[in-house]
DNA sequence: GCTTAGCACTCAATCATCTAGAGTGCTAAC
DNA sequence: GTTAGCACTCTAGATGATTGAGTGCTAAGC
């Protein structure tokens, strides 16, 4: 239903659009080494490919566009992975080599490298922190009615907050408290946490504990009110900048806001799959992000500890780069975050 | 030099220019009630403005525009702080109602009403941990080589860093050590901390731990590398997209690198002086900046523990209202700061 | 001696008109 | 099935006229 043919000019349309961001026409593309045929002949298969809804026009007389749909079959079908360049590579590899401690300041630095090197944005989901166990619990006294409650987990992660104590708490009751934690609910993962606080230790509390009542509900909300928005991190967001489809500020506003706006945490999340995955346009599912495509890569960084990376430029994107780019630093990631505490 | 009428004509024109930014004629101005003057009157002493160079025209028969100079006068002489409205008010108070135990959180939010309120862009500058004094050292161990060092300030400010163990040390010399650490530093500020390992400890440790070689230099390299970056905080920087003077995406692609390259933690800090201070375009010292103007209020939490509050906006920013707000919440931080422990 | 009305002049912005260039669709010839 | 040719379309850019806001200057008015 598509001859061999069509297939080659649609590929080099897409080409040509995601280089130049210019509508491709008949002529232009006819001049090319890679598309051997005359004019006429492209403007023929060229009107079959809009007829099939791949391509569009912007006005009637202008080169063809493609569809989202155009980038779709593009993306499924002719899309060839581009084959990474030994500067790119070793930019890649030189974060790893860095050989860092702690998963967060190897995600920011992924975000960073992964910005510049597709010069579009990059958003990163870090390993649920959720599903860490609990290593530690400490709470140190900071004056006579605050002190700070520290969880270590067994990644090496540190949460604290400060919390209230009332002024009539004993020291020592702070250290029984501390200790029946470390005691009964080291090794359980956090996000158990709650409910853990919420049964056992109330109970075991009552009995050994001296007026815990208000300062243990204050811990236990400092504790609990962790936050999730930490997982998502972003880079490059002044890429969105430099793209000539959000040269209009109020778009570029637009997109920006949406991926601030948290949405984006879940979507990624969505990808639960492995590998790589493509939004096209409508395909995200809002319209701020009409114009937009998202590109995503699973990594897993040990059991349960699963997180993702990803990369949102125009749908006029570089797929092929940054599939590419995407494969290598997620399999490396997944490497590196595997070999961490 | 300067009657009084033309003082009042260079201040409705700012006014009208802060409001509009659009050039203001000498018509305009004329049918305002404020400004109870002919046109040609008006016309006169707006030449003599532009003679004394506080006004500028964009072509030759344009309008009048400030000059730097222009805003500068009428920063330094016209200024009418806004007497804030109720709304503002009670949107700068609830944060503090909140009663936040941590000084990074409260200036997180600090950061996002400052932007909210006034369209701009804030940059805040949190308290020099660098200040804190140390209350509590702790170091867990995680995996057989690896453990996280905490560090606990007087203010609860926590740091923690990952670092490697080697293999060969034993769990009783870390705890020797932490021991050590806590017995001797306990108290002195965050940045005599390295010069302190480094002497003292490196000899204390000699005597007591065994082993401790190259535990403690990895232990002091993660110590020492705290971050100076988390001090500047950000708000509403993508309400720098909104103003008509950064519509051009390479514009605001400037200024906000600029800010994100954290040289502007310098310039918070040089205002070590108390109060409000305002540097109009080219007075901040970079091209990129040659649009903006900076207003920051200092703020004191406590002996030793300053920080700056700024908004970064086009040079036709709405001064008064920004000082009033900034006046306003600088205050309103210092008290509820020096309240926490 | 200030202030103002009036007038000639300037410039940016807007609109219509025109042209060049790139592109299309269709038809007829190869 | 492929291609050359032709008539047609549409955008981008240039040109020119028009309008409106603004200026500077001069002379009259208070």
């Amino acid at each position: 239903m598509m001859t061999e043919r069509q297939l080659h000019i649609l590929q080099a349309i897409v080409d040509g659009f995601i280089q130049s961001a210019q509508p491709v026409g008949s002529r232009q593309l006819s001049k090319l080494e890679t598309v051997p045929f005359s004019a006429a002949t492209i403007r023929n298969d060229m009107a079959d490919l809009e007829e099939l809804g791949f391509l569009e026009k912007t006005h009637t007389s202008s080169g063809r566009v493609p569809s989202e749909k155009g980038y779709r079959f593009y993306v499924d079908h002719l899309l060839e992975k581009e084959h990474l360049n030994k500067e790119d590579l070793s930019r890649i590899r030189g974060i790893f080599n860095d050989r860092l401690l702690e998963a967060e300041l190897l995600i920011r630095k992924t975000a960073d490298i992964l910005s510049e090197l597709t010069n579009y944005t990059s958003v990163l989901l870090g390993p649920d922190v959720k599903q860490h166990r609990v290593k530690k619990f400490q709470i140190i006294p900071l004056s006579a009615d605050s002190a700070v409650a520290i969880i270590v987990t067994d990644a090496g992660h540190v949460e604290h907050r400060t919390f209230h104590v009332p002024e009539d708490v004993h020291p020592a009751d702070i250290e029984r408290m501390v200790n029946l934690l470390n005691d009964r609910l080291v090794n359980i993962p956090l996000h158990e946490l709650d409910a853990r606080l919420g049964h056992e230790m109330a109970r075991l509390l009552e009995r050994h504990v001296g007026r815990y009542g208000k300062m243990f509900t204050s811990f236990r909300q400092a504790v609990s009110s962790a936050n999730d928005d930490d997982r998502v991190i972003f880079g490059g967001m002044l890429n969105m900048l430099s793209q000539p489809e959000f040269h209009d500020p109020d778009k570029a506003r637009q997109v920006i806001h949406y991926m601030e706006d948290a949405p984006l945490a879940g979507m990624l999340l969505d990808f639960g799959k492995e590998g790589i995955h493509i939004r096209i346009g409508s395909e995200n599912g809002h319209l701020a992000m009409e114009d937009c495509s998202v590109i995503t890569a699973s990594y897993t960084a040990g059991e349960g500890r699963k997180g993702a990376i990803a990369i949102v430029g125009p749908t006029r994107m570089d797929y092929g780069r940054v599939v590419s780019i995407l494969d290598y630093m997620s399999r490396g990631l997944s490497r590196e975050l595997g070999r961490l505490p």
